[in-house]
DNA sequence: ACACAAGTCTTGTAATGCAAGGTACTGTTT
DNA sequence: AAACAGTACCTTGCATTACAAGACTTGTGT
């Protein structure tokens, strides 16, 4: 039981979240998301995302198109569902619920 | 993909910060401690306290006690361990950075 | 004896982050 | 043309951990 390890569970969950948010403010690819995530210092990795992105458009959260690029491979650009609004939106207040709470133990003497 | 298991997978690893800062307040049992965090909104079954508070122990981070009770079986009282509190101050900083990038994240436009 | 309550614990399942490596496309250098 | 490097997407296997469900133990009341 180390501090790494607790930092990655506790994570857990959030990236969810916070990707949501990325792609709710407009069309973006993979490798751009991880850049905006580890500028807000919340570190994600390759092998994290692809799968998460799957996950979140299996259930029609988001949805994405290709598009070829000047150098490169094509990317696939996501955007957000209305139902991935409208679930980020209850994510939202899953998220205050649970700052919440922590406060509350936390800060309790 | 639902919300009920986005709030599960969120409350990940939060847990065990919540239930260090509750034993660092003084001795408590397991019973008296789901009632303090479902008081808070954090709900927690047995089947996930128990668990969490052996690996807690096995990392040397909290330790016990056996006390009898006046009716019923046996209590374990746990309490807080030096390496406790020193791990429980790098949890304090990494659930503030965590916070911390998460309001970057969401509040951006 | 029996039922119940309180307290602790175990087993099996599902979800998911990560490390490591693989595939495919494009442009540059030799 | 062949080799290399950069970019982008994806997969496999492993470890961690919350939960559901149920078991065991101790003491109390009927």
């Amino acid at each position: 039981m180390n501090a790494s390890n607790t930092q990655i569970q506790m994570r857990k969950g959030l990236l969810e979240f916070c990707i949501l948010h990325i792609i709710a403010r407009g069309e973006i690819y993979a490798s751009d998301m991880i850049e905006e995530l580890t500028d807000a210092k919340m570190i994600i990795v390759e092998g994290t995302l692809y799968p998460l992105l799957n996950r979140l458009k299996n259930a029609s959260l988001v949805s994405y198109k290709w598009v070829e690029s000047e150098s490169g491979p094509p990317r696939k650009y996501y955007s957000i569902t209305e139902e991935g609004s409208r679930f980020l939106e209850t994510l939202n207040e899953t998220w205050d619920s649970l700052v919440n709470s922590t406060q509350l133990i936390t800060s309790k003497k």
